[in-house]
DNA sequence: CCTTCCGGTGGACGGATTGACCAGTGGACC
DNA sequence: GGTCCACTGGTCAATCCGTCCACCGGAAGG
């Protein structure tokens, strides 16, 4: 389990121009078409490569808000809770964090005041006590995984 | 500017099943080839669809462990603590927030001790004043956009 | 009512890519 | 030496891609 020079590459190349197929793939990296096949068979039944889904940009969907909160949730109601949120589009992801019963989720919104909307919606539930929401302003390190895919690969795993 | 049912179910489509290709994509939509081609330009140059690059798990790559860190950062230091942080693998996004110069990122580490070495990264830096993290225990909802299409799509925009 | 515009349809074309094979080679390991 | 494994370079038929085209229907505007 582990990537090598070759696999970062291949990822980091993949990542920059999605377009391009595994013969040019192939080319770029100076080595068989057949070894890039392989590779990417092995780092999509690794787990590595999740898969290629379509990267939506909510802000294009008229969601240009973004916010996280953190919920301080009742004793014992985690699993309504998660249930309640994943019904929500707006929530982006959700996820348990150290303390006490907190959880901790992204959400969007389509203005400010579209926010209080949201906010009410994830809230106004029982087995949330409280929560407190931080917009963001701006975002000067969008998602990125190229960074950590390379620092794997020189590790050489 | 918005997108219809048919680029959602598109745009679901595909998150589901991103191998296949345009002309599969038309048969199960029951459209022209053509009109497929057309809306995957037109979402493209819209922006709404930014690309479609490889999906990562860096869980698989060797760091399994996930936290969120809010940071106070010094009045005036924003732009090289951007900098700095951006210079981190670990580090995978990194957002402003609406606070006294907060920051909030998330970053990987390869086990929880390895967390504190990423965070003395983080920290070690003269802007910033303080940090507090938070772990991620489990993560009930994963980054999702496609229920935010759906509800996008039936809003008819 | 007529005209124009626009998106979708169904079809066509050649070039390119894909997935699947194969034998051969070199290094690592026992 | 023998075995295993990954990579190479090549072939094959099947498929898909990008790009054209003529045609149609509805919507908007005159």
């Amino acid at each position: 389990m582990g990537i090598d020079r070759l696999d970062g590459r291949l990822i980091t190349l993949l990542a920059r121009e999605p377009r391009i197929g595994v013969l040019e793939a192939s080319r770029r990296l100076g080595v068989a078409r057949g070894t890039v096949q392989a590779r990417l068979d092995r780092l999509q039944s690794n787990g590595v490569i999740r898969g290629f889904g379509p990267d939506v940009d909510p802000a294009a969907l008229g969601y240009p808000v973004t916010a996280f909160a953190t919920l301080e949730i009742k004793q014992g109601q985690g699993v309504d809770v998660r249930a309640h949120l994943s019904g929500v589009p707006e929530v982006l992801e959700l996820h348990t964090t150290t303390g006490h019963g907190d959880m901790f989720c992204r959400l969007v919104a389509r203005s400010n005041a579209d926010l209080q909307r949201v906010i009410d919606l994830v809230v106004g539930f029982d087995g949330i006590v409280r929560a407190s929401t931080a917009i963001v302003m701006e975002n000067p390190v969008p998602l990125r995984i190229i960074p950590l895919v390379e620092q794997a690969a020189e590790d050489t795993d």
